[in-house]
DNA sequence: TCTGGGGTCCTAGGACCC
DNA sequence: TCTGGGGTCCTAGGACCC
């Protein structure tokens, strides 16, 4: 007997964001509303009945007035209140089926293969979900990973038909799908695939699933033709492993306000440092080398502009925020150029291995010092206590290049002094 | 005079995703 | 005045080797 055919659940939040925000304010339950970037730079994340007038990625400053004029109401982000919704919600997905990949903040892939009633159980999640949490998914159902985005998105299209659940295994609701679906809406294709995909005539997912595989290889990459394969049911994309340690671990932000002088952009570095170094922990690994770059705004024609970055070597992998900090730090003054405005600042740690995986160097000048005791007892105060509370001197509290959130909810979720008041009478 | 070819490893940069 | 952040994968090209 052949092995069954595979199936996918593609499991997607909607306007996660600002779902997240309505589930604490139920004043706001017909009100449209708008979830900004860091530093309330642009939209990131729309409530469905704001979508006819704001567009994503709009900057705030620019906006301002329309978002008055239709009483849209406009947070900050609260990443803080989001990473925690999501772990409920995919908590309560990984108990309703065998197995999930969690792809995102907001979506998560399921395997459903050998299941009966898939619409059934497609609705129940959805239910369970909503009930539990209060946020509303929609479900996407195919033979292929790239199948079940695109059914996941005719779900979100056709909410008021569908009921937020599509299920496009049988071929002729498939083909339905592809021929009304814009090739820009497929997974894997994006600005620049799209023009190159216009100019051969490609225009609808139908046209692309009928499009020669070994052309596109060809003539583009294996991306593509493996997104063109999935697209008439050839699966090529599998269901991940649960979270395979990241091979880059990145910290970036932009400054609350432009820094002309290399101290704050020191205590900027210092903090992102601090963060990222709490993920490599996070992941058991340690860093090789470090990468610091620092930038000038790019969208202002008026301001000089100016980027670098600068590449250390450690003397030997580690996970100690002290020596991170130092080598990063110090490393600001080769590419620190004076006169210029910076608006950002990134960290990123590289050539990662995991602990234990790594040999000592008999030859190195200096030698690692043991000081994973030390990082345990930092984590478990600052995991205890919220991050920060325990952290190099060379990170200010509440730096006055910060950024800026003028406008975000409270930790209903994550910090005792900000739970929800119930009052009963 | 004639001046190969195939392989690996590393890095930078492009494209894409949410 | 004010335009996000954090990732992955793939490819091309250079250095190096035999």
């Amino acid at each position: 007997m052949s092995k069954a055919q595979p199936v996918f659940a593609l499991i997607d939040c909607n306007s996660f964001y600002a779902s997240c925000e309505r589930v604490f304010r139920p004043d706001l339950a017909r009100v449209p509303i708008v979830v900004l970037s860091n530093n309330d730079g642009c939209v990131i994340a729309r409530s469905y009945d704001a979508k006819p007038y704001v567009k994503m990625g709009e900057p705030y400053f620019q906006i301002k007035h329309k978002l008055q004029k239709h009483g849209i109401v406009p947070f900050s982000s609260n990443y803080a209140l989001y990473g925690d919704m999501s772990e409920r919600v995919m908590t309560l997905i990984e108990s309703m089926v065998p197995a999930v990949e969690v792809y995102s903040i907001d979506e998560a892939f399921a395997d459903l293969t050998g299941i009966d009633g898939r619409d059934a159980l497609g609705r129940k999640i959805r239910s369970h979900v909503l009930r539990c949490t209060g946020i509303p998914v929609g479900v996407g159902i195919a033979h292929t990973k790239t199948l079940a985005k695109l059914a996941n998105h005719t779900a979100k299209r056709l909410q008021a038909q569908t009921g937020g659940v599509v299920d496009i295994c049988d071929p002729f609701k498939r083909d339905w799908v592809l021929r009304n679906t814009d090739v820009a809406e497929v997974w894997g294709v994006g600005r620049k695939m799209k023009l190159h995909l216009d100019a051969m005539g490609i225009k609808t997912a139908m046209d692309l699933a009928k499009a020669d595989p070994w052309t596109l290889r060809k003539k583009f990459s294996v991306v593509i033709e493996k997104t063109a394969r999935e697209l008439v049911g050839t699966p090529c994309l599998e269901l991940d492993e649960p979270d395979p340690p990241k091979q880059e671990i990145c910290c970036s932000r932009m400054f609350g306000k432009r820094l002309t002088e290399l101290a704050p952009i020191k205590e900027a570095v210092a903090t992102y440092m601090m963060r990222a170094s709490e993920k490599l922990r996070a992941q058991q690994s340690l860093c090789k080398k470090i990468r610091v770059s620092i930038r000038t705004g790019m969208f202002n024609p008026e301001e000089a502009k100016y980027a670098n970055g600068v590449l250390i070597d450690m003397p030997y992998p580690t996970d100690d925020v002290r020596l991170l900090t130092k080598a990063a730090v110090d490393a600001l003054d080769r590419v620190f150029r004076p006169g210029f405005k910076y608006s950002k600042a990134e960290v990123l740690l590289m050539s990662l291995c995991q602990q234990g995986e790594y040999t000592d160097d008999m030859f190195a000048t200096s030698q690692p010092i043991d000081t994973t005791k030390l990082m345990v007892v930092l984590d478990q105060i600052n995991g205890r206590w919220g991050r920060g509370t325990l952290r190099s001197a060379s990170v200010p509290v509440n730096p006055d290049w910060g950024m800026r959130r003028e406008m975000m909810s409270r930790s209903y979720t994550t910090k005792l002094d900000q739970l929800w008041t119930v009052l009963c009478q």
